[in-house]
RNA sequence: GGGCUCGUAGCUCAGUUGGUUAGAGCGCGUCCCUGAUAAGGACGAGGUCACAAGUUCGAAUCUUGUCGGGCCCA
């Protein structure tokens, strides 16, 4: 017996207990071990962070990451799915803060940062809980036992490792990163703490002259402008000396001025060029008045002469390309930096050169200005200013990268100085002398009038536009500024990672090449370093007296440094509070503690030379005797993405353990992550590993195939390193970039709005199962869907309820009759790997299963006679097939769609088809095939569905299989997927491609034969005398005559040859434009509008079907159309109940009635009555009744002459036209007729 | 401001290398069926495929622009 299933069916409920089944008997882990020595499936986790709770989104991200392991894990391969925790960063201090109600960097230093790291890692744990239970919920198969976690030493080693190579290799170098500052604290802000602070403001606008420098190529531009007689002019207009002229330039070229605008006035003591684009027209404007000439966009000229009026005086001299003025040269606003020795700004240059006269070399020969030239940036626009950027690359992001760029052009580049007159405190310094002291907003006023008393200021407006300020300080405003800080060379590996990028298989393509693929051409050096607290610390320390710098792999090797000391505060901290984690001794502050001593510094100046930067040889007794300069560690922390990006290796703590699980385990076959990861997780991992493990790569590139190994200074183990694989792609191969969940009103998903259900009211509500089977079936898994409870519930609906449906049927059927399934049958088929071990359990029965088919236990179900088995089995075979080579290519959606056809055929048609040969009694080998035939589908669309909802899947298996079978395994989940890459030409060939096809289009006949029906008002209950039928395929409908009638309830399907069928049809012509239209072109709608014209196609279908050709004339020219290049459409002619069948075929219904027939639906009516009070009665679908029937003549008539029909079809023992003593009537409506039933049961 | 992406029925989403009649489910309406009943079936209404221009014999599909949503970066 089948444990039988119940009506109300909770799912949540069965959902609880299979997972209590699976955790008892560790089927996750079995399922692991029944594939040891299977190829391996690599999956990375990418790591979460639990100091929040978990949300929709991580519903299902973790639902895809479990859906292809499982299937993998059923097709054969070996799929470690180790956990991990993303530890680090901002968000987890942030919370810290929040907890402790304190913000900034100083009064976190004031609290103290060993406690506040100790609340850090308390803190990234908080909801742990919350997570692993959401993970079991939801069945998301991962060891989170074994879960890496980043603030753990081994990673952080891991990490320290890497970075080493990097550091070791000069990839990884410190420079300038422009940050929103927020002075008055003295801290960065991130980017979305600046999104907060945004506030309309006005702020001084000012157009301001940069008076021109004579040289070359200023000469070149003005070589035909007379400019000596506009001097005189000007000379007497503003007196009779520039006070400008001096010996850069001549006061000739003074005359001339680029005009540039900005809302920053605080920052033009620091200009350094002025930028165009090359592509901008810039007009040469000549003041008639003045006789000054001005450069700015030629499209604002008209504009610009508005603001200052001087619409009548300006004239256009002449239009330049943005291009002609790159290289000019020009005078800044402020001298400060223009008069001072070079020397003291750029310290390799020669002395007694002025910096506005320095030329340093170009790496192409010659010599440059090194600053004040104008410069081409993509970024100037013509929206607002003069189409001339100021450029003061200290602050602003863009500016800086301009200035990057700029210095490649250099021999050295450090010629190009970065220019800051600003303090961190935003105050300014001596190098503006004028204002020391003050805070640069507070300067604006008093630069506008400097300017304007020199002469150089244009105009000046107010400038409303939107600017940050601190979140927590809301009268601060932000200043971008430089901070020193870390980079990662990735520039450097830029072809190499787009080379990877080309050949990682992305899920949705535009991947690729957009979003992540502009992402890489658009590569700029990583900014690794942060000066936080809660994070991997930055692994290199730098002598304080002659700034050497080292990096350090691991703990034991910082340890093993000569002299080295402060080991004791950690050992102190941790003898105090012996719980302590000893995790933290590898954080801050306790790593800062410890210094060392420095070994170039150690050795006496003389042998300097010989020193080795990493010397491990160095006599630790030196020191003693040389120097006493420390090695410290540097303050910074780094990125949190760097953390997660290194988890390839470093969730194997490799190199310094797990070396071979390391390279078994890489590269990952399958990762999964939102969209929004495409430039942290996706990013970080394909840079780190390009770097490290790519052609050129620095850890097992080719050419340094040593390092591994020999970057170790105490190789522990024996065994040599294996090699990662150098193939791209690495290190993932396929990756799902997934679509954003929205709440339910389709905006983000927020908590304060209340827009989405919490992920365990779903799980309460409508199961884990109905949601994962929503995430997967419901769309590709890129769209962006709406998180509504109701779009669960429905896709609950369409698939797991109609399957579970049809499940439920089966159970009360076969219950009824003892049926059950043929115990040999075998669920572990064949292995994809061929030297797995024993696999006791189903060992001899081995090679039934393989094959799949004579000797094949399903047998019973294959070898059936009935039509409609074979049907359904090779329909099974199909949907295996599909679903199969789906998931193959990571296509869950279409595998999906494929599972909710082959369930529909089966409730809709198969089962409905079925219902009589489960209801007749006694047990035959027709009625045997039906249950063995519905037994093999449920349980092969459970093995199917088992990657998907494995809920619903185990329990349907426990029942339909274990319940018969104790050898069977112990699990679905350890079952293998009814097609596999071996098994596949064996599932090819249980399909019968021309039977599905002949169903299909029976299925479709009988849905026409239907609407003809609706289209008459005729009930099916009522049986009709025929349909005359015109189809192409008539064999085809005649095979399954028997069938149809059945399902029309029509006693004869009379068939018409094309003559007879003239009567009902009228033929409608049309081109298949696909064929005619490569074809005939621009001929191509003249022929459908000819074929249209046409009053009598007649002829022309005639000659079709003769001579497959028929011609027509379209613009008086003779065109001939082939069969293929026509279709021909039948329509039914007005006033039949006829309904086009598709594949060229009508159907007409008969619409007569015959009192025989009428006889005969109201005996239908009549079954129906009965049917409905037995139901009533809550009766048992086997229980036999009594049965009675009263009414009029008619009635009696009806059931007199139809008695023993009604008898059969209610499972009555007897029938009487009388009533039934000491029971209740049902009163009955049959056509009309009144009529009581009565029934008793026995 | 830049990059990417989406905009198709009341709702949620499909739509294969451009082919002239754009689909599904839900919802709605009418009807049917019901010994699977938290079902099932048929039919119907509902779309200027965001808008505009262009390429083409032909555009939901390709190009450009505009508008709107989203993500990321500024």
């Amino acid at each position: 017996m089948f444990k039988e299933v119940p009506n109300q069916f909770d799912f949540p409920r069965m959902e609880q207990e299979i997972r209590a089944f699976w955790e008892a008997s560790n089927i996750y882990e079995k399922s692991l071990a029944n594939r040891k020595g299977g190829k391996p499936f690599v999956f990375y986790e990418g790591p979460p962070t639990a100091n929040g709770l978990p949300h929709p989104g991580h519903c299902l991200t973790r639902a895809i990451k479990d859906l292809f392991p499982r299937f993998k894990t059923m097709t054969g391969h070996y799929v470690l799915r180790k956990g991990g925790w993303d530890t680090h960063g901002l968000p987890v201090e942030v919370e810290v803060c929040k907890e402790l109600g304190i913000h900034t960097k100083e009064e976190i230093e004031a609290y103290g940062v060993e406690a506040f790291n100790r609340k850090c890692l308390e803190s990234v744990f908080r909801y742990t809980k919350e997570w692993e239970e959401l993970t079991k919920r939801l069945g998301f198969w991962v060891n989170l036992e074994e879960a890496y976690v980043t603030y753990h030493q081994r990673y952080i080693e891991s990490v320290w490792w890497s970075l080493k190579q990097l550091f070791d290799a000069g990839l990884l170098y410190q420079g300038h990163k422009i940050v929103w500052w927020w002075a008055q604290g003295g801290t960065a802000l991130s980017s979305g703490e600046v999104g907060q602070g945004y506030r309309e403001v006005d702020d001084p606008s000012v157009y301001v002259r940069f008076p021109l420098v004579e040289d070359d190529r200023f000469n070149a531009l003005f070589a035909g402008h007379d400019l000596s007689r506009d001097r005189k002019e000007a000379g007497s207009a503003d007196g009779e000396k520039n006070p400008l002229a001096d010996a850069r330039g001549s006061e000739r070229a003074l005359r001339v001025s680029l005009l540039v605008w900005t809302t920053t006035p605080w920052t033009l003591p620091s200009n350094t060029f002025a930028a165009v684009r090359k592509d901008f027209d810039y007009a040469i404007v000549h003041d008639e008045e003045t006789g000054e000439r001005l450069i700015f966009a030629a499209s604002l000229v008209e504009s610009i002469a508005k603001k200052v009026k001087k619409t009548e005086k300006w004239k256009v001299e002449q239009t330049v390309k943005g291009s002609a003025l790159v290289g000019l040269s020009y005078r800044p606003p402020f001298d400060y930096y223009r008069k001072r020795p070079a020397k003291e700004i750029v310290p390799h240059a020669e002395p007694g050169i002025p910096l506005g006269d320095y030329k340093p070399a170009l790496t192409t020969g010659g010599t440059d200005y090194a600053c004040w030239r104008v410069l081409h940036a993509d970024f100037v626009t013509l929206d607002s200013g003069t189409g001339l950027v100021h450029e003061a690359p200290a602050f602003g992001e863009v500016d800086y990268n301009l200035l990057q760029e700029e210095r490649k052009r250099f021999k050295n580049p450090d010629s190009v100085p970065l220019l800051c007159a600003v303090a961190p405190n935003g105050k300014f310094t001596d190098d503006a002398p004028a204002y020391k002291g003050r805070f640069v907003k507070e300067c604006d006023k008093d630069i506008s009038r400097d300017l304007k008393e020199r002469g150089l200021l244009l105009h000046q407006e107010q400038y409303r536009h939107d600017y940050p300020f601190c979140w927590r300080a809301e009268e601060d405003p932000l200043i971008q500024y430089p901070r020193r800080s870390w980079f990662i060379r990735t520039t450097q590996f830029k072809d190499a990672m787009l080379e990877n990028n080309s050949r990682i298989n992305w899920l949705p393509d535009h991947i690729k090449e957009g979003r992540f693929g502009n992402f890489l051409r658009d590569n700029v050096d990583w900014s690794l370093s942060r000066e936080r607290y809660w994070g991997t610390p930055l692994p290199i320390w730098v002598c304080d007296a002659c700034s050497h710098m080292e990096a350090i792999d691991s703990y034991d090797s910082l340890v093993a440094k000569p002299g080295v000391k402060g080991l004791e505060v950690w050992e102190n901290a941790k003898k105090k509070e012996p719980t302590l984690s000893d995790h933290l001794k590898v954080h801050k502050p306790y790593i800062d503690a410890i210094t060392y001593a420095c070994p170039k510094c150690a050795v006496p100046s003389r042998d300097r030379k010989g020193a080795g930067s990493n010397s491990a040889t160095t006599n630790p007794l030196a020191n003693a005797r040389g120097s006493d300069a420390r090695m410290h560690r540097v303050p910074e922390v780094i990125d949190c993405w760097y953390d997660s990006g290194a988890m390839p290796f470093a969730q194997w703590g490799y190199p310094h353990k797990n070396a071979e699980m390391f390279a078994s385990q890489f590269p990952a076959d399958f990762i999964s992550e939102a969209l929004d990861q495409t430039r942290g997780w996706f990013y970080s991992l394909t840079a780190i590993s390009t770097l490290l493990f790519g052609k050129n790569g620095v850890a097992g590139g080719m050419g340094k195939r040593s390092l591994p190994v020999a970057t170790r200074e105490e190789p522990t183990g024996k065994q040599s390193l294996p090699m990662p694989p150098q193939d791209y792609p690495h290190p993932f191969k396929n990756c799902i970039v997934l679509g954003l969940l929205m709440g339910e009103d389709g905006l983000k998903m927020s908590k304060s709005k209340k827009n989405y259900k919490d992920p365990t009211y779903i799980f309460d509500h409508e199961g884990a199962d109905a949601m994962r089977w929503l995430f997967f079936s419901g769309q590709t898994p890129w769209t962006s869907i709406r998180f509504q409870e109701s779009a669960i519930a429905e896709a609950q609906r369409e698939f797991l309820i109609r399957l579970y449906n049809c499940y439920s049927f089966f159970v009360i059927y076969a219950n009824i009759d003892k049926w059950t399934p043929n115990p040999s049958r075998d669920h572990t088929q064949s292995r994809d790997h061929t030297q797995s071990r024993d696999h006791t359990q189903s060992r001899d029965r081995q090679g039934a299963g393989s094959s799949g088919d004579e000797n094949n236990p399903l047998a019973d179900a294959r070898g059936s006679v009935s039509e409609l088995d074979r049907w359904i089995l090779s329909e099974l075979a199909q949907c295996s097939l599909t679903v199969h080579d789906r998931m193959d290519e990571y296509d869950n959606y279409n595998a999906a769609k494929s599972l909710i056809a082959f369930v529909d055929a089966l409730s809709n048609w198969y089962v409905r088809r079925s219902r009589d040969r489960f209801w007749k009694s006694g047990m035959d080998d027709d009625k045997s095939g039906a249950y063995a035939t519905l037994h093999e589908c449920l349980v092969t669309v459970a093995k199917l569905i088992a990657p998907f909802t494995p809920f619903i899947a185990e329990s349907m298996y426990q029942n339909l299989v274990r319940t018969h079978d104790a050898a069977a395994p112990e699990s679905i989940h350890l079952c293998d997927y009814p097609v596999t890459a071996t098994t596949r030409t064996a599932a090819l060939s249980r399909v019968d491609a021309k039977l599905n096809e002949e169903i299909d289009l029976v299925r479709q006949l009988v849905s026409c034969g239907r609407a003809a029906r609706s289209a008459a008002k005729l009930r099916v209950r009522q049986p009709l005398a025929a349909v005359e039928l015109f189809h192409r395929a008539a064999d085809v409908v005649k095979r399954h005559e028997a069938v149809i009638k059945d399902e029309l309830n029509i006693k004869r399907i009379e068939f018409k040859d094309s003559a007879a069928i003239a009567e009902y049809v009228t033929y409608d012509l049309k081109p298949d434009f696909k064929k005619i239209g490569p074809k005939h072109g621009a001929l191509a709608p003249k022929i459908k509008a000819a074929l249209g014209a046409m009053k009598d196609v007649g002829p022309l279908v005639k000659s079709l079907e003769q001579s497959a050709t028929c011609t027509i004339t379209v613009d008086g020219k003779e065109v001939q159309l082939t069969t293929d290049e026509v279709l021909v459409e039948l329509h039914a002619k007005e006033g039949y109940s006829a309904e086009r069948i598709p594949g060229q075929g009508i159907l007409v219904l008969n619409t007569s009635l015959t009192p025989a027939l009428i006889d005969e639906g109201m005996a239908r009516d009549l079954v129906n009555q009965v049917q409905q009070v037995r139901k009533n009665l809550n009766l048992k679908y086997e229980q036999r009744i009594d049965l009675a029937i009263t009414g009029d003549a008619d009635i009696q008539r009806i059931v007199s002459s139809f008695g023993e029909y009604i008898m059969g079809e209610t499972l009555a023992t007897s029938l009487l036209t009388a009533p039934l003593r000491d029971t209740q009537p049902t009163e009955a409506d049959i056509e009309g007729h009144a009529a009581q039933v009565f029934v008793k049961p026995q």
